[in-house]
DNA sequence: ACAAAAGTGTTCTATGTACACCCATGT
DNA sequence: ACATGGGTGTACATAGAACACTTTTGT
């Protein structure tokens, strides 16, 4: 009967989680899609090339090793972001954790994804370690999907090492539907402390890959940021090529989030 | 100059990194916040009691080790439901990572955290192995936090084992959030092919935790659902009190999203 | 004077919410 | 007949999108 098989299971469950040594550790990483715009506007994603194997020459996003019991998954990533691009206290996130036994071809390997939103203003590439090179690369959609463009060098989703073209996709559309109910776009202005609603509109439209209309954002904007406190306009404007803009300064309410 | 600095850091995260088996490989388990809804229609989770050290006699969700190079983490979480609840084939999202050092005392554990939705009718509740009991508990919220009642035991958030506390009240809170977008409330329904609008509108009202206007609800469900193909009116009805409700039936889309 | 970008205001539609009221059943 | 839940319809407030128009600068 039914209640025999699943005695029966228990039993099987209990011999093979019994002593959970015998099972090989995986290795946990943390790997990162960090994201900028660049002078143009668009959005960026810093790539690296492998120095080693597996994967050798192939383009990645960076990550590194967990050094377990010495720092959580939250630090782990703050330190890769760190010794990639020079930068810390930005906006660092948890996107997803992926671990198909077959993903790294060495052996188990649990990668922690995290997702990085850095201005262009503070970022300083360093080609670390494991890499040959480290560029930031244009995210160009097409039918076939994703590529990414650096000068010359045209990189496909399906060119990336490891699982990394999933990770990539996931994060982006993660940061599409984020857009519109966090402020994560905030964390992409070169100053959060001064800063024009079409900076932040121009930000919004690299996400979404599509044009807003000012008027409405505006709207927004006023209503959501600054009629609720949580900007303030700050009585000055600057001045470009048409009428000066205001601006505005975005109130930290906790931190990151 | 700043430029140096940055040399010489990249030469410790050379040294830091170059072998990662010098770093102690953590353990990796997936842990299951189990949901569903009792005969009542109140908000229930599975805790077990653990039998074994650490955090011996304390409540805690279901989980097991992942047997690393043999399963994937989804292919875990749902090895694990199905030894706790006999059942296969329900909603199993994951939730997020848990990566605190010290967040089990034997050793460093990465707990992959899933959220799964389960409806009364299939679950076959099996005091696990490492269980001296598995039962469900009523959720109930108060000025304190979250509290956990089953018959006479009453279980704070502070009596969960290990990290637990945070990963029931990130999975409740997304939970709630999710409701809303997601199609996640389905999965509590007894028959997904022969539900009424008011078994459904009561799921909603327990995972928000407060009552919903019926003539609203319906209207929503009927544009949201029915008008757009992803459910259809059976043109059937089910008698019970008042007057006899119509039966609807999910039109599953692509398997569970 | 003109182009360019910022900023204002109006209109239309969709959605969420509150609520008054009718309908079909069991008892 | 009446209580109980199912179901219909109306009204109002708010949010999003489209767009016409004005303002203030640089050249």
């Amino acid at each position: 009967m039914k209640q025999q098989d699943q005695t029966s299971k228990e039993e099987r469950d209990f011999l093979e989680n019994y002593d959970a040594s015998k099972y090989e550790r995986p290795s946990v990483t943390t790997d990162i899609a960090i994201f900028t715009l660049d002078s143009s506007d668009e959005l960026n994603i810093l790539l690296i090339n492998r120095g080693d194997f597996p994967y050798k020459n192939r383009w990645a996003i960076p990550g590194g090793f967990l050094h377990a019991g010495m720092e959580s998954l939250d630090e782990a990533a703050a330190r890769v972001l760190k010794s990639e691009t020079g930068v810390d206290n930005v906006f660092l996130k948890q996107l997803y954790t992926f671990g198909s036994p077959k993903r790294d071809p060495r052996t188990t390997v649990i990668s922690v994804a995290y997702t990085a939103l850095v201005p262009k203003s503070l970022l300083h590439i360093q080609s670390g370690i494991h890499a040959k090179d480290a560029r930031l690369f244009k995210i160009k959609y097409d039918v076939d999907g994703i590529n990414f463009i650096s000068g010359n060098i045209k990189v496909t989703e399906d060119d990336l090492a490891f699982d990394h073209a999933e990770i990539v996709r996931m994060a982006i559309s993660r940061l599409r539907t984020r857009i519109d109910y966090e402020d994560d776009a905030f964390n992409l202005l070169k100053d959060k402390n001064e800063f024009t609603i079409s900076e932040l509109k121009k930000i919004h439209e690299t996400i979404k890959n599509r044009a807003l209309d000012l008027p409405n954002f505006r709207k927004t904007f006023l209503r959501d940021y600054v009629a609720s406190g949580r900007a303030i306009d700050l009585d000055r404007t600057v001045n470009s090529k048409g009428k000066p803009a205001r601006l505005y300064k975005l109130l930290e309410v906790n931190g990151h989030e």
